[in-house]
RNA sequence: GGGCCGGUAGUUCAGUGGUAGAAUGCCCGCCUCGCACGCGGGAGGCCGCGGGUUCGAGUCCCGCCCGGUCCA
């Protein structure tokens, strides 16, 4: 199924589908575009192009539509007007997408009410209808912003939803509400206002949407998932699901009518920041190229081209538009960094994050490339400060992540200090085309910066597509579920109660797995490991659960449906799985209070015997941080604090604890469990926990590693795993003593430094007497001198040769016993040399006549030798020996 | 998540399969010098870890660890 075949479907074939009450009513007319061929709704009988561009331009700049409001104005404009009429307003979830596998971050606002199970699509709301000015990041413009006007790497959608089962309600009125919307609430002339048909489709349900537009400008869309399955055959999606995202950007570029978007939402801190760097803006230049770039797509194909087609040769055009493009793209990027920084994501190489490092060195680079007066964490803050009446959070957290800007700050430093040594490097050479792309990968200096740097000819963009030329990616397979749990009902859960025998009805036995109406046993789930135990005596070996249905594989008995069975829970493994499930929140808790308020659980995993915590952090934990740490969580533990269980309406708890609660991923469903520890930890978790920390016993932590840029591990032990790893560290420790005859632990250290500082004298004593040695034997015998001794190795070897040559010495043969033979060294001295003998050749010669191999350069060879014959051996020696004389 | 680059003296880095190097810093001595003072001497290394190939591996091959970088 592709977008085009699917507009031919419900435009050509199925018009109704679009005919909402609201254009019979007020006289819409359904046109098709005489460029495109698009569908639209429009009140002008005589307008023949659809609004979209290229068909039409935009007709708004320097003629606003509408009552003229700035950002935070034209929000609260627009909640008002969707809670007058029965909206319920909810908070923005964040944008980071910690709920979803398929997402790094939150790009529209329909995100946030699905979840996707197994390749389908689940839609959760937490109240119907609800509007939310939900912040979405999308890096794929990035090279546009700042250049067409209206392209940001993150904005707000206006998220307007509705599910039509009674409750909530579907079409007629979403057109209605927006018409009005637009209409009266901001007293937008209504024959401006133009409507056009559209299709969208995603995980398997698809449907048709009204893109609304005022003066050309596209405000919003309005979606209607009405059907689920294949072109060929599809049905009813069940409930039809009122999917409206609108840019409040564009609302407000909209009534102000300023040559970019970016004059209007970032409003005063366009002049701000232009007075401070010293910027003064051509209006009458700035209006002329923002018309024409307007619809450019600068992503693709060469940057400059496009300005040159634009501006011409005017090279002073070019140059304040580039600066005004810097300028806008601090304050959009400062913008993204603030919200993402704020949820919890940090820079990284890896996944999200490198778009945070991306942003963040664009910025950097920028701000050093033009040597402007401003630091990032200001703009930063000045975003706070502008957003504060909608997002106060922003201005809660911004102080905390200047942590965070220093340190990808002195690694962009760094970065840049490698750079200009590179740069040196190749200062003479120059690079080619090859060298260019391997620079960029592996040590990230830019094509442009080679370029710059007069070290390539040829074209940047060239290497860019050299590079691309070079890249393929793989697939990956989804896992296939154990049993299907289509036609069940959910599993009724005991293992919250503390029970831990219980009867149950067997419902169906699929590929080993009992599924029973309701259990205690706690299936794998939230990173903790299932339960074990008995079903009617048999061992239960793996719980698993899929979408609400619990499945036990049990070994060594067949069940059959209809029966009454009895489980019984491994009550050890379960206490200890508990202690370290509670222990994990101590755990994540005491490194947020250490650390910062970036750290999040990144995942985790509890089994019976040890847990492990992957925290979000931007730096490798040091020794004494997780010293720290432990100390903490033990104190959490200590003070024996009560963990509260409570089961919460969702909104109720996102609005009472925030976000944080969502530390393992959100949670389905409109009620959510919620663990809570005193005032250290909040989460939204399905887990088992002890009913006090006091019952953990004991943490210990036992190794922290760094898993990847910006994720560090955690492992640790919980209760009595704990005490017997202290009681293994102890056993270790006392046969060491015992080897080395120390009674006091301190006192290892100190004899540990003595033995090295007598091996080392050891070592220098040996020197002296082989070079001493040495000396002598050159006098004795000073034309070949044939050493065989059992103490010889290749290094000893070495060291006597070269005293023997130093002292004068010619020849010097090294023979020791081997394995498989007499391991040889050969150095020559200055007379050898003098006579033309070279090292190897006399290793050849050794080759030759005792079956050996071996070889070398210059004053020495090395080798082996299989079959020695004294007799010849000596021989030989005597032959060197005349030849020297 | 994938690709690529790197890991050698305290530091920055060279290093054809054949005795581990330079510069700088450090220590000692000399010089009292037109200025990163100069000269001489010295200490400082599991060449990231493990395996393999080889008579022989810093060097070639495989795996891992650490750091960096690019892409999705």
């Amino acid at each position: 199924m592709n977008k085009d075949e699917l507009r031919v479907e419900f435009s050509e074939k199925r018009p109704e589908l679009y005919a909402v009450e609201l254009f019979k009513e007020r006289g819409f007319i359904r046109k098709k575009c005489k460029r495109c061929g698009r569908y639209f709704w429009t009140l002008d009988d005589k307008r023949e192009y659809c609004p979209n561009q290229p068909c039409s331009k935009y007709e708004f700049i320097g003629n606003p539509s509408g009552d003229r409001l700035n950002y935070v104005e034209m929000w609260d404009r627009i909640k008002d007007f969707f809670v007058k009429n029965g909206h319920t307003f909810i908070k923005r979830y964040p944008v980071v997408a910690r709920w979803r596998d398929d997402l790094y971050f939150t790009v529209a606002s329909i995100i946030d009410f699905q979840r996707v199970e197994e390749g389908k699509v689940i839609f959760d709301f937490p109240a119907n209808p609800l509007i939310v000015p939900q912040t979405s990041i999308r890096f794929n413009d990035i090279a546009n912003v700042g250049l067409t006007g209206r392209h940001f790497t993150s904005f707000c959608m206006i998220g307007q939803h509705a599910l039509a089962n009674g409750e909530g309600y579907w079409k007629d009125r979403t057109v209605d509400l927006d018409y009005r919307l637009l209409a009266k609430q901001l007293h937008i002339p209504e024959n401006e206002i133009t409507f056009v048909e559209d299709v969208w489709m995603g995980y398997g349900a698809f449907g048709y949407s009204l893109e609304y537009f005022v003066k050309n400008l596209e405000l919003g869309n309005a979606v209607f998932t009405e059907f689920e399955g294949s072109m060929e055959s599809y049905k009813r999606f069940e409930p039809p699901v009122v999917d409206m995202g609108a840019g409040l950007e564009r609302f407000v570029w909209l009534t102000n009518g300023t040559p970019t978007s970016y004059d209007a939402v970032f409003g005063k801190m366009v002049g701000r920041l232009a007075s401070i760097l010293g910027i003064e803006i051509d209006n009458d230049l700035v209006k002329s190229f923002y018309v024409k770039a307007g619809d450019l797509d600068f992503a693709e194909g060469s940057q400059s081209e496009l300005l040159n087609k634009i501006l011409g040769s005017d090279m002073q055009s070019k140059d304040s538009i580039l600066q005004l493009r810097d300028l806008f793209v601090l304050l959009d990027h400062s913008r993204t960094l603030l919200f993402a920084l704020t949820d919890g994501q940090l820079p990284s190489n890896v996944g999200g994050g490198y778009n945070l490092r991306v942003l963040m060195r664009r910025m950097l680079e920028i701000i050093s490339e033009r040597k402007w007066e401003i630091s990032v964490y200001e703009l930063l803050n000045w975003n706070a400060e502008y957003l504060k009446p909608m997002y106060p959070e922003l201005n809660e957290s911004v102080s905390t992540l200047q942590e965070i800007i220093n340190v990808e700050t002195q690694r962009y430093h760094k970065l840049e200090e490698a750079t200009s040594k590179m740069l040196e490097k190749y200062s003479k050479s120059g690079v080619n085309i090859e060298e260019a792309a391997k620079l960029y990968e592996s040590n990230g200096i830019s094509p442009e910066l080679l370029s710059k740097a007069g070290l390539i000819d040829v074209d940047p963009a060239e290497v860019l597509l050299y590079i691309t030329s070079k890249h393929e990616r793989p697939a990956s397979v989804p896992l296939k579920p154990v049993f299907d749990p289509d036609g069940l009902a959910e599993t009724r859960q005991l293992y919250y109660d503390n029970i831990y025998n219980f009867e149950a009805r067997v419902l169906k036995v699929e590929n080993g797995y009992v599924i029973l109406d309701r259990t205690a046993f706690y299936p794998r789930s939230g990173g903790q490991e299932p339960d074990r135990g008995k079903l009617d005596g048999s061992e239960v070996v793996d719980v698993v659960k899929i979408r609400g249905i619990i499945g036990h594989k049990v070994q060594g008995k067949e069940f059959m449906p209809g029966e009454i069975v009895r489980g019984e829970i491994d009550i050890e493994r379960r206490t200890s799985l508990m202690r370290h499930h509670t222990a994990t929140h101590v755990v994540n808790a005491a490194s947020r209070i250490v650390l910062g308020p970036w750290v999040w659980q990144n995942s985790a995993f509890k089994e019976e015997n040890r847990a492990r915590l992957d925290i979000t952090h931007h730096s490798a934990l040091s020794e004494k941080q997780v010293k720290e740490i432990e100390e903490l969580a033990n104190r959490i533990v200590l003070e024996n604090i009560k963990v509260d269980k409570l089961v919460m309406d969702r909104i109720k708890a996102e609005s009472e604890f925030g976000f944080r609660i969502y530390q393992g991923g959100v949670v389905p469903g409109n009620k959510l469990r919620i663990i809570k520890i005193g005032n250290y930890d909040v989460e939204a978790c399905g887990g088992t926990h002890v009913d006090y920390t006091g019952q953990i016993g004991f943490i210990k932590i036992l190794r922290v590693e760094r898993i990847q840029d910006g994720v560090d591990r955690i492992e640790f032990a919980a209760g009595v795993p704990a005490i017997k790893y202290i009681q293994n560290m102890e056993d270790t420790i006392g046969s060491i003593k015992q080897r080395l005859k120390v009674s006091e632990d301190e006192n290892i250290p100190k004899f540990i430094d003595r033995m090295e500082a007598e091996l080392k004298s050891a070592e220098a004593d040996l020197e002296t007497m082989l070079k001493n040695y040495a000396g002598i034997l050159s006098r004795d015998s000073p034309d070949v001198l044939l050493i065989n001794e059992p103490w010889l190795t290749r290094e000893k070897a070495v060291a006597m040769g070269n005293h023997y040559a130093v002292n004068g010495g010619a020849i010097f043969i090294a023979l020791w016993h081997q394995q498989d033979g007499f391991g040889y060294i050969i150095i020559t001295g200055n007379r050898a040399e003098e006579r033309g003998i070279a090292a190897q050749s006399v290793s050849a010669e050794l080759n030759r006549e005792f079956s050996g191999t071996g070889g070398g350069r210059g004053r020495s060879a090395q080798g082996i030798i299989r079959k020695l014959d004294n007799e010849k051996l000596r021989s030989i020696i005597e032959r060197y020996k005349q030849n020297l004389k």
